[in-house]
RNA sequence: GGCCCCUUCGUCUAGCGGUUAGGACGCUGCCCUCUCAAGGCAGAGAUCACGGGUUCGAAUCCCGUAGGGGCCGCCA
């Protein structure tokens, strides 16, 4: 049994895209799910569009999405260099071997005229395929192209015949190699072509298993036959489909966010991106749904991927991020729901001190129910966190008959008490109710009055919490507060 | 245009020859309850894309058709 090695290889040219996070996703499951190595391998033989910022922050991103890498750029590893920047003179090589066994030709033809040539294969109905015009050159007109100062590409010769592919998940299928064209697997300025790159790094980096979008199951036919030209036994192939757009489309900008980061910076936790990406792409056995990440990739199968296409559902992924908001540890989420606080000037720039922090968790921990994404917190901390004003939706409790008493009582049971705690909190809502159940003022022209009376609003967490949150010198200054607006309300 | 892939509730899916076609999100209702959520329970929602076969029996196997998607670059 040989080592799992797998590959996530992104190119440089953007940010870290929800499906190319997927396909990292699925990647880093197999590996850790077989005990294996997880590679990152930057592809950016595109040296005009890729950038070291892009490269920098797709590592970020990964690393927040807690898919760590045993080899890769940053790290190194035993097949380095990870860049593929970085390895030409190894293609260079490779590309020697395959021109002196035949394998490979110079094409002189110019890109404009294979454009040319290309368009009008698509007008006539043909195959837009390269024509193999090179391919058989003889030595004089090779010279003769030499002599005219021709700079050369270098074009794999396709051999005949029919290629299979095996998928792990779709199992085989099978090419004609007479709808392949020979392609280009060195450009005329002497760097590599994707499919050369690709097919000679997963060889030389012991790739046992190629993971990826089936936008690549065409070019799996190109690879497999580059692979046995370059002696490299062929790895295994697992083709996971496409992320659709809620209008079945592709997925694009127009649908919402399509990069991770956009995901983290809304608020979204990596665990919820995670979990929604696994089920979007791959089914479990049973019919558990929440799953932590180590969870995942313990329960991951390589074959149960999942073969038709996916409309990325933003409501499914919301659900995901309220079960993991509720389950993750409360100083995390606290630190985490810190930043938009302080978005929202609703606490001070500076250092939170312990005791700040403490506050925020009782806080946090009271309204985080009611959070589908962290950058939700504001509305819900509000009450606690900024200068104590009545919301519009709250003044008709002002009217409450029972109100006065209610919050005269309240007051003074408050006033009998030193800070309270949740439980504290609890008995002093009892002890209302009990009081106030011979007056016959009960259920909500009791409770609503304590809680306009003690946040300002119609709506928010149990009593009990808002007790245990709020410090008694601020209770009694609210209460006197709302009684007085009361007064004036009745006037 | 050619080649390739895909097709089960609105959405994600389970199913791998015999099931009342199961689960989840969303939706609706009820319960809990001082409110909003959360949570619990219940319900609506799928002629398994369509048409032919094979079979005693097909969502499941085979062949067509349609629809959707992908690829056919000196992008990756």
């Amino acid at each position: 049994m040989s080592e799992v090695r797998v590959r996530f290889a992104p190119s440089p040219t953007g940010h870290l895209h929800i499906g190319t996070a997927r396909t990292a996703l699925l990647n880093w499951l197999y590996a850790r799910k077989m005990d294996g190595s997880f590679i990152v391998r930057v592809e950016d033989t595109d040296l005009s569009r890729s950038t070291a910022e892009f490269e920098e922050s797709i590592l970020e991103d990964l690393a927040w999405m807690g898919l760590n890498w045993d080899e890769g750029p940053d790290i190194g590893g035993g097949f380095g260099p990870y860049r593929q920047s970085e390895r030409f003179d190894i293609y260079r090589k490779k590309t020697d071997e395959l021109l002196e066994t035949g394998q490979a030709y110079r094409c002189y033809c110019a890109p404009e005229e294979l454009e040319e040539r290309r368009k009008a294969r698509l007008a006539a109905g043909l195959m837009p395929k390269y024509e193999g015009t090179c391919r058989e050159l003889t030595a004089e007109q090779e010279a003769a192209h030499l002599a005219g100062g021709k700079k050369a590409a270098l074009r794999f010769r396709v051999p005949d015949g029919t290629i299979t592919i095996r998928d792990l998940v779709r199992g085989a299928i099978d090419f004609s190699s007479e709808v392949i064209g020979d392609f280009i697997i060195l450009r005329s300025d002497g760097s590599p072509s994707y499919h050369l790159a690709v097919v000679v790094d997963d060889g030389e980096m012991k790739v046992s298993h190629v993971i990826r979008g089936e936008d690549h199951i065409t070019n799996t036919a190109k690879h497999v036959p580059l692979f046995r030209a370059l002696g490299y036994p062929v790895p295994e192939f697992a083709h996971n489909a496409m992320i659709l757009g809620p209008d079945g489309g592709k997925l694009s900008k127009r649908h919402g966010a399509t990069s991770v980061d956009e995901y983290r910076q809304r608020g979204y936790l990596p665990e919820a991106i995670n979990n929604y990406l696994a089920l979007l792409s791959w089914a479990p056995e049973d019919t558990k749904e929440v799953f932590l990440l180590h969870e995942l990739a313990a329960a991951f199968k390589i074959d149960r991927i999942s073969k038709s296409p996916a409309i990325f559902d933003i409501a499914k992924l919301n659900w995901l991020n309220g079960q993991h908001i509720r389950a993750a540890g409360m100083e995390r989420i606290t630190n985490l729901c810190i930043p938009y606080l302080r978005d929202a000037g609703l606490i001070d720039e500076d250092e939170l001190s312990e005791d700040d922090f403490a506050h925020l968790v009782q806080i946090i921990e009271a309204v985080r129910g009611n959070l589908t994404v962290l950058a939700e917190i504001p509305a819900y901390a509000k009450i606690f966190l900024s200068e104590f004003e009545i919301e519009p939706e709250a003044r008709e409790w002002l009217a409450e008959p029972g109100l006065p008493e209610v919050l005269g009582e309240l007051r003074e049971a408050l006033v009998a008490r030193g800070e309270l705690d949740f439980d504290a909190g609890k008995e002093v809502v009892l002890g209302l109710r009990e009081h106030f159940k011979a007056l016959g003022i009960t259920g909500k022209g009791l409770f609503m009055p304590v809680r306009v009376g003690l946040t300002g609003s119609a709506k928010g967490p149990e009593l009990p919490y808002i007790l245990n949150i709020l410090s008694k010198e601020e209770a009694l200054a609210r209460i006197d507060a709302v009684v007085e607006e009361a007064k004036k309300a009745r006037q």
